[in-house]
DNA sequence: CCACTTAATGACAGCGCTATCAGAGAGCGT
DNA sequence: ACGCTCTCTGATAGCGCTGTCATTAAGTGG
């Protein structure tokens, strides 16, 4: 009777261990670790033995056991709660491919942010599996109860996006504000002058920045904001067209329309075609985030491009380096990262 | 100087081990390991004496640990290779959610299908981490060699959707022949007899599938299906403008078009557009997907919705089902699950 | 009352690695 | 030749659990 962990005959198809490993190439398993892990201190041909060995055998250290045993779990934590489907595969796979250069691998752990029982979840998810890292996207990011549990379980983590507390742990973003201000000088360059504005959701940290981007271009240039072009939206493509139809009822209307994001521009859109107004002809549009959906509309919309992907690798990557140089000593406070932004011109854009 | 494994004070925030437990609850180590994975033969006061002494000390067994001990890694795998953003997440929310009913985690593990080390790639992986399942997704579960490596490895997978080898592992899937069948149905319900089809990638086994359940219905109704109507498409808008503009060009038009994948049935609405054709008053369009672009054309289209979340549900609960009965006894060979789809009205469908 | 099963518990040996430290050589100045 | 450092290597003790098996306590039948 073979018991579940019996492995078969050694070597036909079976995982080898450090210690054929080490039985074959006629060293102690400790030399072999030693290789395994790119220690110094092993004379070029005892690597190359045991290199050798390692290859015949398809030698493959467990993780599991290097975990338990060492000080790395080569895992790392992606947590968000992020209705958004594009947004969290870019991330992922940024994070991926930064984490794969280093054999790591990565859990993902979707939270309900709205969870009465969040900080025990994540509480309880550090205990049980140690993490060499987490990331987290916002909401998640911002919530100082998630910050506070994660660092009462001494794990590192890098923020993504966030609105509060900066400075509390090395973070990566863009310039939200500057995107704004330059999607607006780009409307400007246009011979816009009557640009409305909608704005996102307000718990969003976010939508502050993008107005605030939106109002400093304008001031810059002599404009002042006009109240009444400015709507408040949520993000959503119901509240875009919402706002939009406000927008259009106003007794003048701006000659160019900023939405705060993509969802609510595609709203503002089809609330001006239900009034016959024209897409770019009568009012110009523009968006935010580059949303894959983007080139299903038409017009296509000039639109602001977050770097997800790249924002992500860089989370992982301040993570993974500072696995490999520190070793307790507290982190050389990074600054924040910010990425480049992009500025996508398509058709919802007219000249004037 | 403290050592990276040091914990600090005992109790104050550190982890505590079973060890801990043990001596408060006054059992030993084994007892406690019996209450936390539910084993029989404990005294229902030992079980409660111990349960609040893991309570009191906020107990968390160690995942690594037990994984190595044990038989069991409490992870499982998500192999995939697909563009489609919107598939991948619900795919992984289904999973997650299945997986953590039962205290297991998730590994993503995105896969290039192309990459010509694609096997060492997973065989390493499967050698370097044991995982007690994975799940496999288009087109990954239709590749020979991969599925080849999984069996090799000994572990567990469950195949989403696959298209070829049925039979050699369990499987969940929707029936997309039936789909297509309903929904041509639907069409000849709604008065249309001259139906045009747009086919999908000829590598994609849906694309053979959801023509033939087109094909049946229409027969089944005594109409035969006109090959001038009938263009091939790869799954893409561009493809769907194109096959959209080839079969608006021939001499007759059909009433309807049934585009094999939502993105084309938009490529066709396109084509249509441009060449002054209206929809639904002059053809009426249906889709396949329901993906969530799709609320953002107009008018929204008639779709499929595939049960993406379900599947992966199921598929997980497969390898966990499994895993809780079942200790090394061939599987009693479970068919295939076949989970229903959704046959979605909107406005893209005109009754003639 | 005794052999005889069954339930409840514990002792202990690993799982496959890493960390620590001791030891064996090699090189070198005096 | 001696101690001394420095480089390389191995013996050994865990990491925090689970699996196995032995042991004790409790029940059962004759």
């Amino acid at each position: 009777m073979r018991t579940p962990r019996d492995r078969g005959v050694p070597g036909a198809g079976g995982t080898s261990t450090i210690n054929d490993v080490a039985r074959l190439a006629g060293v102690s398993i400790k030399t072999v670790s030693r290789v395994m892990n790119n220690e110094p201190n092993v004379r070029p041909e005892t690597r190359d033995k045991v290199q050798e060995a390692a290859t015949l055998l398809h030698y493959r250290p467990n993780l599991l056991a290097r975990s338990l045993a060492g000080s790395r779990s080569f895992l790392i934590g992606l947590f968000y709660d992020n209705p958004n489907a594009a947004y969290i595969t870019d991330m992922q796979r940024g994070v991926i491919t930064r984490a794969r250069e280093q054999g790591y691998h990565l859990l993902i752990e979707p939270q309900d942010s709205h969870a009465p029982d969040l900080v025990s979840k994540i509480s309880s998810l550090l205990a049980t599996i140690r993490l060499d890292g987490v990331i987290l996207t916002p909401p998640l990011c911002d919530m100082a109860v998630v910050l506070h549990a994660i660092e009462a379980a001494g794990v590192p983590y890098v923020r993504v996006s966030p609105f509060l507390n900066p400075g509390r742990s090395p973070c990566v973003r863009m310039d939200e504000t500057q995107a704004a201000y330059e999607m607006t000088r780009h409307l400007i360059s246009m011979g816009h002058k009557d640009i409305g504005f909608i704005r996102g959701h307000p718990e969003h940290g976010g939508s502050h920045q993008r107005y605030e981007g939106f109002v400093r271009a304008l001031r810059e240039s002599q404009i002042e904001p006009r109240p009444e072009w400015v709507k408040q939206g949520y993000f959503s493509y119901e509240s875009g067209v919402e706002a939009g139809r406000a927008l259009f009822a106003e007794k003048t209307r701006p000659t160019a329309v900023f939405s705060s994001n993509d969802y609510m521009a595609f709203g503002v859109m089809a609330s001006a075609q239900q009034v016959g107004i024209r897409i770019p002809e009568d009012v110009s549009i523009t968006g935010f985030d580059d949303v894959p959906g983007a080139m299903l509309v038409w017009p296509h919309v000039t639109t602001i491009r977050q770097p997800v992907e790249a924002l992500a690798y860089a989370a992982a990557d301040i993570l993974l380096t500072r696995q490999e140089s520190e070793e307790g000593e507290p982190a050389p406070q990074a600054p924040d990262r910010l990425l480049p932004f992009a500025l996508i011109e398509r058709q919802s854009v007219r000249r004037l």
